[in-house]
DNA sequence: CGTAAATTTGAATGGATTCAAACGTGGTGG
DNA sequence: CCACCACGTTTGAATCCATTCAAATTTACG
């Protein structure tokens, strides 16, 4: 049972992200006619997932792109021994799945972290649109930069370092991310498998950040405020 | 001291190269008149710098992109503290800086790790292909892809475990890159600042990996042979 | 040949992991 | 409504690994 073009529909109630779309943004809006839009994005669908559902599945190849509206997506792989480690997190306004427009199988799996809106774009419509649309190819190399700007933060701010520091970073990146601070908590055993640390270690961390006054808890669950400035100061020691 | 096209003189000894190179493939060849083409190369450079030159700074604003033909670079960032974090390796075929494409300033100081051939490509060339030359972003696309995958790596294989691990994963790596053994040898400060751990750490595990049979040294400096059985196993362990 | 730089090795320290147990919280069923 | 269980978080203690600082050794190069 197929919705309507949620895009078009002036009523639909995630119209104010689609600013932030690759698809519907005001540029490409501006170089199609509206009825060759309204054909391609009526296969557009938007889908709102609980917390920790599965998204893709590294290896399978897909046919369509997600872009995130609302929560965060966690793009993970499998060790040898079986452990998980987050490559990077998938934000409001990113695509999950790029690699499908090359025809490659995704290279991760991905799972959502909290409540997720996204729109599931088939691979066709992208490639309808690219033939159109020339500026559409202007718009997906923001969104590859932007993967590989999240990627290269991976290795920098997430990956080096002493865990001090690596929860430092995260810690500011977060409320980087919500201006009213909600929205976007991790679980300190994901918070381990992003950072390259243990959850035990990470569970040390930020009680000790707690006790030291860097971060509060707020009544939401593993929701903090933070001071930004004292911990951009343990962000950058050493 | 422009020197003529390299890339349409059959005598060039590069062109055996070219295959690889995301602007002079056969796919784009096939689009172009060739006197556009011709045009368009003229300002492509071709380039041979020593070990540990500076191709360019992060935070400057570039006006080309460069595809590198032979050798390894280096992207890296430096950390609060000075010390630098290498975030990922440019190999031939891959090409660095992409961000110029999107009018960001570089995101990473690039050098050379080895004597580096490279092919400078100025901006204006390839948006000027890219207006005649659709297929110019279905090629571009792979770049960007690739770029990733490599980053991915970083985080999974070379930040991740053991110190041990992360030495195995590397040695599997350089030797996928060169059939024939030579070419892509690291210091073991770069290992160190590619890994995350100290140049003392690389040298340990070096020197045990010597020891054990795991990697025996080719008359090359840096250079080894690598029991790719063996270290996968290392790889894979835990 | 002699000096600078890179590699190797040693010993002590510090930080993260491991294994274990205690604690708190939310949800389920009696 | 409370007892109980499952799950995530916190804390502890011992161990392991990487770092640090230092020195010795090798290699590169003028």
């Amino acid at each position: 049972m197929k919705r309507k073009a949620i895009c078009t529909d002036p009523s639909w109630s995630g119209r104010a992200h689609c600013s932030r779309c690759a698809i519907r943004n005001r540029v490409l809006f501006a170089d199609l006619p509206v009825e060759a839009l309204n054909d391609a994005l009526l296969v557009i669908d938007d889908l709102v997932y609980a917390p920790n559902h599965l998204l893709y599945r590294m290896d399978d190849h897909g046919h369509a792109v997600y872009t995130v509206r609302r929560g965060l997506v966690k793009l993970v792989r499998y060790l040898p021994d079986g452990t998980e480690r987050i490559v990077r997190l998938v934000k409001p306004g990113d695509i999950a799945g790029l690699e499908t427009l090359i025809n490659a199988p995704y290279k991760h799996t991905a799972i959502t972290l909290n409540e997720v809106a996204v729109c599931r774009i088939p691979l066709s419509v992208v490639e309808h649109l690219d033939l159109h649309a020339p500026h559409l190819a202007q718009q997906l190399m923001l969104r590859w930069q932007g993967a590989i700007d999240d990627a290269d933060r991976s290795v920098v701010e997430f990956s080096t370092g002493m865990a001090e520091t690596r929860i430092a970073n995260l810690l500011l990146y977060l409320s980087s991310l919500n201006d009213d601070g909600s929205g976007f908590e991790l679980s300190r055993h994901d918070m381990g498998s992003l950072l390259g640390i243990t959850t035990e270690t990470a569970s040390r961390v930020i009680a000790d950040f707690k006790r030291r006054g860097l971060v509060t808890e707020l009544p939401n669950e593993n929701a903090f405020r933070c001071d930004e400035k004292l911990l951009a100061k343990i962000a950058n020691a050493r």
